[in-house]
DNA sequence: TGCACGATGAAC
DNA sequence: TTCATCGTGCAC
């Protein structure tokens, strides 16, 4: 691993604990994110933009902080945080959401936590620092044990697959799967 | 223009 | 293990 992509699974274990935040008509929703994937970029066999760059795959190679969010199996929205300056195309999967605030339904799984927000492709490209859709440092910093399991079915990607990038809050009851 | 498939989730 | 469901990407 070369710095880059060292600093891609840093920020993976730096997003955990931190608070998503989601204004919609004046109402404030809130998760602490507790699960996620790090997607090394261009030669990452795992990730979206290993095969060059596409519509769909283009936020990933824009600017870090904004958010890549991408439709799949025709009913679920995936919520990224890309990383790296531009023109390295990697990314952060949000993988679940132990819920803080004004967050009802399931939480736990990259699937269900965007349609516990609402967030659908139109969200793709913000800027993670707006007002209405941001993430924030939680109120109290607690200590957070970390825990660092393989990707979740990505098998086909071969040995990229195994290395450890999925990240989570250890004992923590919003894991989407063990 | 067509078609196989997927960074999911739920049911069986 | 199977299936729902459809946009995306690439083959033709």
């Amino acid at each position: 691993m070369n710095s880059q992509t060292r600093r891609t699974a840093t920020v993976a274990g730096e997003l955990l604990g931190k608070h998503l935040v989601r204004v919609r008509r004046g109402r404030r929703q809130v998760g602490r994110i507790v699960e996620v994937e790090a997607y090394l970029g261009a030669h990452d066999r795992a990730a979206h933009s290993a095969r060059g760059r596409t519509a769909r795959n283009e936020v990933m190679f824009g600017p870090p902080g904004h958010a890549y969010v991408y439709f799949i199996y025709g009913m679920y929205y995936c919520l990224n945080v890309v990383t790296e300056r531009a023109g390295r195309p990697a990314a952060v999967l949000l993988r679940a959401l132990e819920p803080v605030e004004n967050l009802s339904g399931k939480t736990s799984g990259p699937g269900l936590l965007c349609r516990a927000l609402k967030i659908d492709t139109r969200r793709n490209g913000y800027d993670l620092v707006r007002d209405d859709f941001f993430i924030a440092e939680p109120p109290s910093r607690e200590d957070i044990a970390l825990v660092k399991r393989p990707q979740v079915v990505v098998e086909y990607a071969g040995w990229w697959a195994r290395r450890h990038l999925r990240f989570y809050i250890a004992n923590n009851a919003y894991i989407s799967r063990k």
